[in-house]
This record gives structure tokens, sequence and C-alpha cells, in this order.
DNA sequence: ACTTGACTTGGATTGAGTCCAACGTAGGAT
DNA sequence: ATCCTACGTTGGACTCAATCCAAGTCAAGT
């Protein structure tokens, strides 16, 4: 446990963020104004294959990183400025994919996206 | 309508593919030597813009282009080799987001992807 | 003190996609 | 027939996020 990685991982604690690994790493460089971006992606690397952290990866735009890992739930998406918010919709849609639909795949997981504009976005359209 | 927008348009016909940009500029190549990654970019996003064509973004690698635009569906990816599956799910999504999960959002689209290994790679694993 | 190994750094590199100025060409005007 | 114009195309430069890498730093163990 360096001094760099402890500034990422307070970055992200607490509040239910969706930040990029840009974002992450200017308010690490707040603190530790040395790190690099390097070591940003590399604890955010680390971080992720842990399960402590989720990749959301909703556009071509930058990822996302999700320190609400604990809790299951899916995403909304602002189509015009990437904001996103946590959602936690009725169903299971797993269990809304019949056998006959999995083509002999194993079928692990499944991500829900809701795109459509934030309350900001749709006053300025 | 130019030679180049109809090959590209003859690329995307007929099977339910999920090609990405490099992959139809190579097929289209084959017919038309000429024509550049410009071009096919171009006519790739008339296509989505006049919604002949979705776009689909399973991750970071480059996005795919899915002529089948005409009935509503999903994509069941695996996460070993990328390939694509086209599913259709039961239930209705948009539905399960009850008002209080929209937070003023103008919700108009759902995109469903199920995530998980085929037969070749679970074999594999 | 010396060695080892892990971590960090900044710059180079990659990959997908976009941008843009120059070019070619088909159709209409004269 | 010639000229003009608008549109489509081209290739290369450029952007942006992310990854790679060789060199540097540091702490611990011997
Ligand atoms: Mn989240
Ligand atoms: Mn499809
Ligand atoms: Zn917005
Ligand atoms: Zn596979």
């Amino acid at each position: 446990m360096t001094a760099q990685r402890r500034v990422v991982a307070e970055v992200l604690d607490g509040e239910h963020v969706h930040l990029t690994a840009d974002e992450v790493h200017a308010r690490a460089a707040a603190k530790l104004p040395e790190i690099s971006r390097a070591t940003v992606y590399n604890t955010l690397g680390e971080l992720v294959s842990l399960g402590e952290v989720l990749e959301v990866a909703t556009d071509r735009r930058a990822k996302r990183y999700d320190p609400n890992a604990h809790r299951p739930h899916h995403h909304l998406v602002c189509a015009g400025c990437g904001s996103i918010r946590d959602v936690h919709p009725a169903g299971n849609p797993l269990a809304d994919l019949p056998d006959s639909e999995r083509f002999g795949f194993t079928v692990s997981d499944v991500e829900v996206t809701y795109r459509g504009l934030c309350p900001n976005c749709a006053a300025k359209a």
C-alpha cells in the first residue's frame, strides 16, 4: 500500500460517483501532486480486478469507474452530457432470456443501460 | 447514390452480422478498391442517422454496425472472443424503470447486453 | 553496503475515430 | 461546347483514451 494507491482509493471512497480516469487523476493530484496518470490507470485496474470497483463503458468516451460494486445496479446515461445515475429497475433480465435464446452460451451477467436526456440537457435541446 | 455508398450498403445487406467499420471497409474495398476509410465512416454515419443501421458499442473495441435495425433486439456478447448474437428477451425493461428511478430524465431507449462465454470459449476455459 | 523486487514515472505508442483542405465529377447555366 | 457550382471523395493530419515501456526510486532483507 503506497501513498499513490491510498489517494486513489480515497478519491473513490464513499459517494456513488462515476468518475473518469482523468477525473480520478485530477482529484488524486490535488492531494499528491506528483502522481502520474499511469499509476492511476494501474491502481484502477487493480481495484477492478479485485472487484472493488466496476468499469462502466457507456459510449466511445472515457470509461467511468464505479465504487458502488457491492450492490448490483444499472445505469441511466444522459446522451447529452454523459452524466450517469444509478438505477434499480424491477424485474430480472437474466430470467427473461430463455434457453432457446442462449445459443449454448454460459450467460453470467447482464448489463442494462437506459439512455435519455437529463433535465439540464433536455432544457437546452 | 454513388458507387461508394452502394457497396457499403451491399456489404451490410442481408445477413445479421455485426461488422466493425474496418471490416466493412475491407469488404467494400474488395469490390471497389479505391474506397477510402473516411467515406466508409461517412456512409455508415448516414445509414445510422437514417435509422437503417444500428451502432453497437459493447466495449472499448471498435463499434459494430448492425443492419438488423428493423426488429428491436438485444445482444449476447462472448467475453472471450467478442462474438455477438442477437437475442430477443421477454419483458420490457423500459416498463421496469419506475418514475421514481428516472430522476427527471427523458428516457428514450434501453440497451440490454448479456455477457458470457460462447460454447467455443467455454470449452477452452 | 549491496542486492532484489516492487512500484512509479513520463514519454512514446497504439487504436478508433474525426477533421479538413484539396481534388474530381455530374448537372445545370450560358 | 464550355464554364460554374455543389457535392462526394480522398488521404493525411489530428484527437482522445488507453496502454506500453525503459528508466528511475525506494524499502526490505541479507
Ligand atoms: Mn453505478
Ligand atoms: Mn444485432
Ligand atoms: Zn445531460
Ligand atoms: Zn467466444
